[in-house]
DNA sequence: CTGTTAGCGCCTTCAT
DNA sequence: ATGAAGGCGCTAACAG
């Protein structure tokens, strides 16, 4: 019996009111006397009473939940994502019900069904692909409230960055430090809108600098990661350059590149995609397009908490691109078997 | 308007039965005949039926929820414990609500007294120190099911590794290895009772060893972790191994080495300690001990579970103490200042 | 300003 | 095996 079931009523006979005083005593204070609010509040306090939130979820309609749908915790970039959240959240007033997919549709489709039952009030999602996603559609359906996190789609209120400008950007770095085996890196790129938006990016960049893109290096299993590229850069006609879709990747690379007997950033630059914060804490250093992972987070709480006491749901209208920014560490430097000297480097850090 | 009510008795209507039958079908699906749960199941499915949680837990006085009360997600640690937690408690059919507390104990107060009024079931918590926390006061008080995880105390259910014994190995390694300037880093010690106890164990190993102990360097604030040690290892009289409470400050404890010129392994070994997943993708690879985060995690969600299916919350009774394992990395090597060769390393590699 | 009343959606005896 | 009825704790009209 872990709980005494202690209601409002015994508050209110307590206090020598009744319950619907208690109640506005705690919802409106001000509609409520003020000698009779402090007797209230002396009762609540002796009793070490709170409002059941069930209850009032039930009669309100109102849970001051939010849903949080999100691949993985074990990449840093989506927990300093959820801490975001969920600072954020707690200050709205909100509490938080985070479940992980995994990149897997089907594990998204549930954790949106089940958030669904649990009566939240908004969810916050980061999908694997949001145009073909039947979670996505199943919450369309419902009419609840929701914003995406780090994917971007002219469809939905997204929180983003724009990705394709980033991987642009780092390859024209690259090109002009004198680069031009330039290679990328990625997860599965069909499970990843992201990475695709990066590599198209990455394409660009490539075209713009008039050089010959080599063909995308995919590493599906991360556990692998470092061997597959260790025998990657141990190839003919390795690339001088390596422009990893995220940070748990670069620091992959940079492994490999050790294992391989190649010095980073001398022998081979690396470039990271996310801005996880050890990476600023690395030897090299990690160079990287840094998101603003907390400010989604936050950004995404407020956008909902505030199309909900709007009383309508977030729409495509509404999305964010927040600026990233590319941190100039260690891991990228010059290409050293350039014939010229490299020209410098573009001035243009944010996106407009 | 996001919801349209859907309730039972919709069901009911739609299928031709009561909503008791439909609630029964639910819940107790053999206590219903074969015939009739089709045709509610069917009802249901056409209808997009999902029992609202909120009037069910009001009801029941169960939730399936439980609440989670950690420090932060900006240390793996955390992130690395929460995700085990999180897919345990998806395994047993429960939500989890995490609630981040920055290892202040005013936020952890606050943290329980919002979990207990949102009905979870149960609680996992890693606190500041359990010995004086009033958070777990008033969890007692409560009465509601609790674990502590990473945290070691004897009047409570927690779930943890024998961190003192740990950091003895840690230092007797460190001996074996040629090391006599050992010296032990940390964050704030008065904050985590975890810290204190590899303090103890460094200690008792020191001790062991016959050796003097500097003083303990802490390290309050982590962004200027990499100065405050980079200034400490440029003081006269450096040690040649640091013993770090963490992984997050060993490596922030190369990178002031690398800072200052020291060569790790070479001029100074590092260990840290945690066993972060991505410890072992650096270089060099961090050398530490590592907890079974994801495990406890596990292990906590289960105990939980358990006992709230047998009806009476964990005791101290209950506690696991976990085996801990050293990582043998690459950032810990022979004290190449050492007069003698160094003799062989200690065979024991794990907690009994 | 305060009290009375009527459910929110569900589960659970108690009858049938 | 199924149905009817009451109430979990709270809030929102409506009276007074």
């Amino acid at each position: 019996m872990p709980k005494e079931s202690l209601n409002i009523h015994n508050v209110a006979a307590h206090a020598g009111v009744s319950a619907a005083t208690v109640s506005r005593a705690f919802n409106f204070p001000d509609k409520v006397a003020p000698a009779t609010r402090a007797l209230v509040a002396r009762a609540a306090h002796e009793l070490g009473y709170q409002p059941n939130a069930s209850a009032r979820t039930l009669r309100t309609q109102r849970s001051r939940v939010l849903g949080v749908v999100l691949p993985t915790l074990l990449n840093p970039v989506f927990a300093e994502c959820l801490q975001g959240i969920a600072l954020a959240a707690a200050q709205s007033g909100y509490a938080i019900v985070p479940v992980m997919t995994r990149y897997e549709d089907a594990q998204e489709r549930q954790a949106v069904a089940q958030l669904l039952a649990a009566n939240v009030d908004g969810m916050i999602l980061a999908v694997s692909n949001p145009a073909e996603s039947r979670a996505l559609e199943r919450l369309r359906g419902a009419g609840l409230p929701y914003v995406l996190a780090y994917n971007a789609h002219p469809e939905h209120p997204c929180i983003s960055v724009d990705g394709e400008a980033a991987a642009a950007e780092v390859v024209a770095r690259l090109a002009a430090l004198g680069h031009t085996r330039i290679a990328m890196v990625s997860g599965t790129l069909a499970a990843s809108d992201r990475a695709q938006q990066r590599y198209r990016g990455y394409l660009r960049g490539m075209a713009a600098a008039v050089l010959d893109a080599p063909a995308l290096v995919e590493v599906p299993f991360v556990a692998s990661a470092v061997d597959a590229l260790s025998r990657y850069l141990r190839a003919p006609g390795r690339p001088t350059a390596l422009f990893c879709s995220n940070d748990l990747l670069a620091i992959r690379g940079i492994r490999a590149a050790h294992l391989t007997g190649l010095a980073v950033p001398r022998d081979l630059a690396v470039i990271g995609f996310d801005g996880i914060a050890i990476g600023q804490d690395l030897t090299p250093a990690l160079s990287t397009i840094a998101q603003p992972s907390h400010d989604m987070g936050r950004q995404a709480v407020e956008l909902l908490v505030h199309a909900i006491a709007r009383g309508h749901a977030p729409t495509a209208g509404d999305s964010l691109c927040l600026p990233y920014r590319f941190y100039d560490g260690e891991s990228c430097g010059p290409n050293a078997l350039a014939p010229h000297p490299p020209c410098p480097v573009p001035t243009q850090g944010e996106t407009p």
